[in-house]
DNA sequence: ATGGTCGATGTTCGA
């Protein structure tokens, strides 16, 4: 079994790069987050013609979350009951054996902004909602643009980072804090080349330079995490004309 | 030198 996540940067413009991606990687399931649809303008046609079920938790202009997933799909949840939020960032679902809980994680703005504090609010009622969802299903998946590079190593610059927004001790403090739920990072379950990362700003030719972070995270529950044969960050998408600025991050699991 | 580039929108804002 094979999933993945990615943050698509507009599912309109992307689309042929997600459905090109997706034909040759062949992924059981894709997360996509950064829709930017509201639902009547979902591309649910051409994901079924690929084969895929599709559900999706859409807005205007902002945010926006899916799922792709070749087996269907049940117990969709948009809003969990501690958390009023109208924006669309949290896609949970259940496909054969899995939980997955799709996240877009806030952005923050700055440190000390209403943006960071309504990001940090967000992570301590996510953290509560994954914790209910985990105590009902054995094989629980979050996974995400996380908006957090957990470590220093998760970072092309950590000084120049330092206590900035997406790595920032609090920040840190709450990833840390999902973690601690019994959820294994399956990137760092295996050796991964120095200065592995799953964004880049499109200014400056971050990119080209490897001016990255890794803020985009597939978590997993203890028996899964088990199972998990490889996690890798495919830089391919990355490199097209017209590109996301983030890259797929993709496991992959024996026995299921 | 607090820059730079996208995407959606609308003559800026969020990332």
């Amino acid at each position: 079994m094979k999933i993945a996540t990615w943050n698509v940067n507009s599912l309109r413009v992307r689309l042929p790069q997600v459905l090109d991606w997706m034909e040759s990687a062949q992924p059981d399931l894709l997360a996509v987050q950064e829709t930017k649809l509201t639902d009547d303008a979902f591309p649910v046609g051409d994901l079924h013609a690929l084969g895929y079920h599709a559900v999706y938790s859409g807005q205007k202009t902002y945010n926006g979350v899916a799922v792709f997933s070749k087996t269907p799909i049940e117990n969709v949840q948009t809003d969990p009951p501690n958390l009023k939020d109208p924006q669309r960032r949290i896609l949970a679902v259940t496909a054969g054996p899995l939980r997955v809980i799709n996240l877009y994680v806030p952005n923050g703005s700055e440190v000390g902004s209403d943006k960071y504090a309504y990001k940090l609010d967000w992570l301590a009622k996510i953290r509560d909602f994954i914790a209910q969802e985990m105590a009902q299903n054995p094989h629980t998946v979050v996974l995400g643009d996380f908006n957090i590079a957990p470590e220093d190593r998760d970072v092309h610059d950590p000084e120049s980072w330092r206590e900035k927004i997406l790595c920032s001790t609090p920040e840190r403090d709450a990833f840390r804090a999902l973690a601690d739920l019994g959820l294994t990072d399956l990137f760092r379950r295996f050796e991964q080349p120095e200065g592995s990362f799953s964004w880049w700003d499109y200014r400056a030719a971050g990119f080209r330079r490897n001016l990255g972070l890794r803020i985009d995270h597939i978590l997993a529950s203890p028996h899964l995490a088990e199972r998990c044969t490889a996690c890798t960050i495919d830089k391919a998408p990355r490199r097209l004309e017209r590109p996301s600025d983030h890259a797929p991050v993709v496991a992959e699991f024996a026995g299921f």
